[in-house]
RNA sequence: GGAGGAGUACCCAAGUCCGGCUGAAGGGGUCGGUCUCGAAAACCGAUAGGGGCUUCACGGCCCGCGGGGGUUCGAAUCCCCCCUCCUCCGCCA
């Protein structure tokens, strides 16, 4: 969400801005009129109610009195309903007023470049060299199938495309991931471990952006009002809605795993095979709540957490800056890892790391105080996957892979796979 | 799921039966001071949260006692719905 004060005083500019982006913006062009409406309801019902304030307390003396105050109570009758009359107005209005700010994207940075595909982001850094192999690679659908260390078959069967069943050591390989991702984030980068709740109510999927412009992406429990979590950067980003952080307690930073569930609506088709593109899947989040100014910052901050994961465990991947196309509702900045994938030839989306600014604030009110004295402000969230973690597994399956078809298990994960140092075949 | 009880400011807690000088007593806390070598204790004083409208500003006004409706000239107080927490029963990993 805006801040509706920006959009006041500078309209064009934010329109200007937000034209860079690819999204219909054309709702703005209501605001002016609905805010002016607001603000005229807001003052006309005050006046209003601060005469039938007075007066109750004129009647009120005048009963103590015993005098006869039946014609200043017919009065005010006048007055109270004509007061709910434009209340009824305003509530409307402000409903409206806080739909439309609700589907405004967020005002790219300035450095963000602008384009309106995946083709105009801007590549940052990369890392690591792609392995040559020196046999002929496979995909990681084929390899787990003929290691049966993954079954989509029947999964299909048990609950419909789109979902895995992990078996054996490729189970094991994913549970050794997400420990050695929590255990790294916790212990070396800092961040407090949160095991968070995998459904979540309509305000919480508000407060981040999930809602109300996506409501098709999300799973939704039918007797409750509450979605599958689509990320844990819901849940744990929505832990202080609606609270007041004190600025000792800046920068907060929680590292979350869960499973994730897409509905995936408008991807029918795309990455059809393997473990790319799931209905559910794993991923560990890492989530910061820092001060305005320190938020650029510390993005790079986060996206060096993240990196570090996909170094540890040498997979090639570079960074890439998101162009204003592809920025996605919520964020201002955001940089997307991407791994190096044998099997596409191409660098895969492994990691997406943003900056929210007070977006996500601003729609969850989450504020903090710098002083006991001073104005609350909002927060800045940020927010980056520490990783997906069933895109690391295909990942490491496929860069990992050796001529005799067993995979090599990269060094930091052995600890968490009892020392094994491949996956191989059951005899 | 059934039966009770409760939700008041940063925390605890009065007020709710009998609606109006209660934006809300009293503690605790916090801040400042006295005392002290220093601290604690004690005492004195100050502060009461958040949002909106308006104003160049000082300020003024409105909202606000879990949330939402309603009754009333007027609601923390009365009525209805919902949410959360606690206790007991039932069910259950």
């Amino acid at each position: 969400m805006l801040d509706m004060k920006l959009l006041r005083s500078d309209l064009e500019g934010v329109k200007e801005k937000l034209g860079r982006r690819s999204e219909d913006i054309s709702a703005l062009d209501q605001f002016a009129e609905k805010d002016e409406r607001r603000r005229e309801l807001i003052q006309q019902t005050e006046e209003l109610k601060s005469r039938r304030n007075t007066v109750s307390q004129e009647i009120s003396q005048m009963k103590k009195e015993k005098k006869n105050a039946d014609d200043i109570i017919a009065e005010m009758k006048k007055v109270s309903a004509e007061i709910k009359q434009l209340d009824e107005e305003l509530r409307t209005v402000e409903e409206e007023l806080e739909h439309l700010l609700l589907t405004i994207p967020n005002i790219p940075q300035d450095d963000v470049p602008v384009g309106e595909t995946e083709d105009d982001n801007e590549e940052i850094r990369s890392w690591g060299q792609k392995p040559a192999f020196a046999f002929e690679q496979k995909p990681h659908w084929d390899l787990v199938r003929e290691l049966d260390i993954a079954d989509f078959d029947r999964a299909s069967k048990v609950t419909g495309s789109r979902f895995v069943f992990y078996k054996g050591l490729g189970a094991r390989l994913e549970r050794a991931l997400i420990n050695y991702m929590m255990d790294t984030h916790e212990e070396e980068h800092g961040y407090e471990e949160i095991l968070p709740p995998y459904m979540v109510n309509r305000d919480s999927m508000t407060g981040t952006g999930q809602l109300p412009k996506f409501e098709e992406d999300a799973f939704q429990i039918q007797e409750e009002d509450y979605f599958l979590i689509p990320t844990a950067e819901v849940p744990v980003t929505n832990m202080h809605r609606d609270e007041i952080l004190h600025v000792e307690e800046l920068p907060k930073a929680y590292t979350a795993f869960s499973a994730c569930f897409r509905s995936e609506a408008g991807s029918a088709g795309r990455d059809t095979r393997g473990l790319i593109r799931q209905h559910q899947f794993n991923k560990v989040e890492l989530v910061r709540f820092v001060r305005p100014e320190e938020s650029n910052k510390e993005l790079e901050l986060l996206t060096g957490h993240a990196e570090k994961i996909l170094q540890d465990l040498g997979l090639p991947y570079r960074v890439m800056k998101m162009c204003t196309g592809d920025l996605g509702f919520t964020a201002a900045k955001k940089y997307d890892l991407e791994v190096w994938l044998p099997s596409y030839e191409a660098y895969k989306e492994i990691s997406s790391c943003s900056n929210f600014e007070s977006f996500q604030a601003r729609r969850a009110d989450i504020r903090f105080k710098r002083d006991t004295k001073s104005k609350t402000e909002f927060v800045h969230t940020l927010n980056g996957s520490g990783l997906a973690v069933g895109r690391t597994v295909a990942a490491i399956i496929e860069n990992y892979q050796q001529e005799d078809g067993t995979i090599e298990i990269p060094e930091v994960l052995r600890p968490y796979m009892r020392g094994r140092t491949h996956i191989k075949p059951k005899q």
